[in-house]
RNA sequence: CUGGGUGUGGCGCAGCAUGGUAGCGUGCUUGAAUGGGGUUCAAGAGGCCGGAAGUUCAAAUCUUCUCACCCAGACCA
């Protein structure tokens, strides 16, 4: 009786998964700290919880930024309007979303000035100045900001008007080093996607129409959400010359000529965290893997009032934080036991393990884990170690069970009904002719978008799924965020 | 931008058709007991009802205008 109370509180706060999806996201946000909405339309405040995720995701991207001869740099928040207007597309692409700075103080501006948006027009116009000699290349810059689009509809994470991100500009001597660039960092991408946030991604190429404003070639990575819609986790563009012809970004070659710069960008946003609360979730609320966890333990003494508990149970916890664990001790005596147990696994943390009286007694602690709620016990002495060895798998089994969901929703499609069928919950892979119209006769017609090209192309059919006309690209379709 | 919805202690809501002392749950504070799946009892603190203007003796409640947020669609990391 008193249990049923309880559970139907609980299910009050957070809304079932499978009923509102969309609802339930905002909740798990809500509920579990992580954000809060700002007093600017679109705009959110990333709280300590959330922050402090995005660190860890932070960290293990720029490690491998470094890793690969990236340097981190700090541009300005404004650009001058007559440097953005200068790439047609690019402000085409754009101008929509930006805001502007038309008054500094009581003056107003002579010419006004753009919020960045993103930074390619920056890093163009620097790039001009720095450039002269093939000596000079590669540039290969990062830098860690916010940007700002004017978004009419938004949401933690997914989409807001502010975001923070990692915007990486480089220039090449060669076309082939760009593309060479452009495919390091897509890797990089995937890598920390699948290893780091358990979240399997499809990489491969976008369509020209859903390409980046000014770019030759645009790459992906996209990951599907549990409610069967993709989620565009991160972008790599190959410029060519594009924005060098535009800029000006010239050098002098080993031949002695004055020849552009071959350049890319790249980026993920805090939209990776929309991504890891949407590909893991449950009805308990969110569910974090070990590697991005601020929390990768907690340890829960039971019957803390008995005498020995706290000690025994610090003193396991004292040992995980030497083997370089993030453990969370919590002591906490204005709740019991149970309301810890559900508060944790609404915050995610990866690993629970309860210490009581009996287990001091025996030597032993009950370890719990977050992904399946399979519970087991371990020996107190060498617990560092097994919960280490339990979070590696906790990591793996999350990716595997996250990529075997997505694997089932992934259809072949042939024609539009199948197409239509196949992304009610999942994604379609079918054969395209490469047509405009076909692309958004498929998009009106079933509500799919193309999402991107997979760098394997092993055909599976040979006409359009829309046209039936002869098709030698293999895309892959569904709804999108 | 279009259509729907919601703004009332920190959070979730009731009250509003028919104006008349601002209520409930939870959370918070203090104390005691409890403690292996959201614990119990007791005593407290906390709100000019999103904002502005109007009608009225009197407005959370009626009128107008605004602002914000949520949801579903059209555009994008």
């Amino acid at each position: 009786m008193a249990k049923n109370k309880k559970e139907e509180s609980f299910v009050e706060q957070l809304t079932k998964r499978d009923e509102n999806f969309a609802q339930w996201y905002t909740d798990v946000v809500r509920l579990t700290d992580l954000a809060d909405y700002a007093p600017v339309r679109g705009c959110m405040v990333v709280k300590p919880y959330g922050t402090a995720i995005w660190e860890l995701i932070r960290d293990e991207l720029d490690r491998r930024f470094k890793a690969t001869g990236h340097q981190n740099v700090m541009m300005p928040l404004l650009i001058p309007e007559s440097l953005l207007m200068k790439e047609a597309e690019h402000v085409e692409g754009f101008a929509p979303e930006v805001a502007w700075v038309t008054q500094g103080g009581k003056e107003v501006l002579p010419e006004k000035l753009a919020i960045r948006p993103t930074s390619e027009v920056l890093f163009g116009y620097m790039y001009a100045k720095w450039l002269q000699s093939w000596r000079d290349l590669p540039f290969l810059y990062n830098q860690w900001c916010s940007v700002l689009r004017w978004e009419k509809t938004t949401r933690p994470f997914l989409r807001t008007s502010e975001f923070w991100w990692q915007e990486g500009h480089t220039l090449h001597e060669t076309g082939e080093e760009s593309a060479e660039e452009t495919q390091r960092m897509l890797e990089i991408y995937r890598e920390v996607a699948e290893d780091c946030l358990a979240m399997p991604v499809l990489t491969g190429r976008k369509s020209e129409q859903e390409k980046f404003a000014g770019a030759v070639a645009t790459y992906s990575i996209e990951a599907m959400m549990q409610d069967g819609k993709a989620l565009q986790a991160g972008t790599s563009h190959d410029f060519g010359t594009n924005f060098a012809e535009v800029y000006d970004i010239k050098f002098l070659s080993r031949e002695g000529s004055l020849t552009h710069a071959h350049g890319t960008s790249w980026g993920v946003s805090t939209r990776l965290i929309g991504g890891v609360i949407m590909t893991h979730g449950d009805d308990r609320g969110l569910k974090l893997p070990p590697t991005i966890a601020p929390i990768q333990v907690v340890v829960l003494p039971i019957a803390q009032h008995k005498p020995g508990v706290i000690e025994g149970a610090k003193a396991v916890a004292d040992a995980l934080v030497k083997a370089g664990l993030r453990v969370k001790f919590d002591d906490r005596d204005s709740v019991s036991a149970g309301y810890k147990f559900n508060d944790w696994e609404l915050k995610g943390v990866p690993l629970r393990l309860e210490i009581g009286p009996r287990d001091l007694e025996n030597g032993q602690l009950v370890a719990v884990r977050r992904d399946t709620f399979e519970k087991q016990t371990l020996d107190i002495t060498d617990a560092a170690e097994k919960v280490s060895a339990l979070l590696s798998t906790i990591q793996k089994d999350m990716y595997e069970s996250a990529k075997a969901m997505r694997d089932r929703r992934i259809t072949n499609a042939a024609n539009l009904d199948e197409i239509t069928a196949a992304i009610q919950g999942g994604f379609a892979r079918g054969m395209w002719c490469g047509a405009d119209e076909c692309e958004d006769a498929i998009k009106e017609k079933t509500g799919a978008y193309t999402l991107n090209m997979p760098f394997d192309q092993t055909p599976v059919g040979d006409v359009c799924v829309c046209c039936g006309k002869p098709a030698a690209k293999v895309m892959h379709f569904g709804k999108k965020y």
